[in-house]
DNA sequence: CAAAGTGTAATCATATTGATTACACTTACG
DNA sequence: CGTAAGTGTAATCAATATGATTACACTTTG
């Protein structure tokens, strides 16, 4: 049981916005979404979707994956907290 | 413009059930999933989702990275297909 | 003051996800 | 033969997710 991974939002408003001097309007802009789509997910209350993270790819200039892995490592970190006694209730196939 | 990845469907189809001798339905019955979910992941006509990458790992042995991270090439790839106009329109911020 | 940026909420249309149920087909086996 | 198990597939449905739009109130900066 690790620690609760960070949100990709916190990277986003902690180092990359302060370092380019974007603001979370014109970044909106830049990707093509709405501010307040951009807003939440800076805030921690949205998901990085697949399309979120090529926009950000794009715009910001790292990989696709690099924003998902990060939000999936989130998503599954929550998913097990919430979800722990069915999933360890399921048994391994052996490997032969 | 790379070719298009394999679905984790076809990993699972071609070596994975085959190597194990598990049965579609079995494996649905062990994921806890129903059998057409697990069908259609297996014949390419399902994403393999967050909850179900954890499952597969669970039940199969690898982590739910490796299944997220094969569905994820798949569906980055369709992604750019589909919305090439749009992505290629943004503009990459000036890194400083 | 005015303008820009901000967080946040409500609303809405749309899409996704997965269970359920059902049907038809094949294969194995008594 | 017939029966059971496995299969692909489709329709339906409920629950959820996603993101745009609109709106409001607040702060900061010129």
């Amino acid at each position: 049981m690790t620690r609760k991974p960070s949100h990709p939002g916190a990277l986003l408003r902690n180092v990359i916005l302060p370092e380019t001097g974007l603001s979370v309007s014109s970044l909106a802009t830049r990707c093509g979404v709405a501010r307040n789509t951009m807003s939440k997910v800076v805030n921690e209350r949205g998901v990085i979707t697949e399309d979120l993270a090529i926009r950000l790819s794009r715009v910001l200039g790292s990989t696709p994956q690099f924003w998902l892995a990060m939000q999936a490592k989130l998503t599954l970190w929550e998913l097990e907290q919430k979800n722990a006694r069915v999933y360890s209730s399921m048994e391994r196939v052996q490997t032969a």
